[in-house]
DNA sequence: CTACAAGCTCAACTTAACTTGAGGTCAAGC
DNA sequence: GCTTGACCTCAAGTTAAGTTGAGCTTGTAG
């Protein structure tokens, strides 16, 4: 059956998942491109399904936009990735989603630990105390950022 | 050195590490409780630790505030948690958190199978094509969500 | 060759999760 | 007993991530 070269906007959105306006928004944030009809009409080359792949299911772990820009803008624009593009991409981030994964365990089994503990000795509950060391380590709020937007952080 | 029972809503802010106004946000949305003194102002018990950790983690995960609600309002409001209480909330997590972690590995080695395929032949990679499927069942966002809260949307 | 679904732009609206500010109160140290 | 920093409430502002709608253009199927 030959598929199309080239996908409409609405067929990427029918593939995706994702809606028309989002895959406009996330035009207009850069994460996404496309060229364009004499007519004005965006067109898709196929590697937008990846990348809006990532994009969902990066932000369904809870990482922003910004970020999984960042990430993506390591990829060529002009051409489809080739094998060390993405091998850019996934070292770059590798270690944030490794972090992730080890706070999710440890929202987990943190909650395993209160059952074991019964919580009824507060100041021996690894959640706690954690975030109690957190907190004298400066005030204001930390997130869990990527390696990229925390060596950002650090320069400013 | 004998700690306070009781906890101002700034001893609770430099201990958790958020803010002042989060406290008053986490409180007027049910996920915190606290007392008043005659004057008026907040008292936290020492349990209010645990919550805001777990409220700090479950959301840099990507969590919601409506979620980690729903799950925190098995605890009891009254006392100090039991071992009971806590294995509750943990059994309600438990399976939204096992997903998320397979999600976050998905994306991590999905990107790993990318650079082993070189993404030269995308109709053979195991993210996109995943997406692809999910959009062949419907239109619209679908989002991961705890079991709670896709047992909502599904009897809605 | 024309109807009409699909596209286009741009501005305004929405929800979540807070923060900021104004205007006033509480309480601990000197 | 007063001053000063910590609290209080409530309203409005902010940022992220989209959605919705109005008004206009494209392109394809009959």
């Amino acid at each position: 059956m030959a598929p199309a070269l080239e996908l409409t906007v609405g067929q990427v959105a029918a593939r995706s998942g994702v809606a028309v306006s989002a895959l406009h928004f996330y035009e207009a944030r850069g994460l996404i491109r496309c060229h364009r009809t004499s007519g004005n009409q965006r067109r898709y080359g196929r590697d937008v399904l990846r990348r809006v792949a990532i994009i969902k299911v990066a932000q369904e772990v809870g990482i922003s936009l910004a970020e999984i820009g960042e990430a993506l803008a390591s990829l060529p624009e002009g051409r489809t990735p080739t094998r060390d593009d993405w091998n850019l991409l996934s070292t770059a981030w590798r270690d944030g989603l490794d972090h992730k994964i080890a706070q999710l365990k440890k929202l987990r089994d943190g909650l395993t630990d209160c059952i074991g503990c019964g919580c009824m000795s507060i100041d021996k509950c690894p959640l706690r105390n954690k975030e109690d060391r957190l907190a004298r380590e400066g005030t204001g709020a930390r997130r869990l950022v990527l390696p990229s937007s925390r060596a950002r952080e650090e320069g400013a």
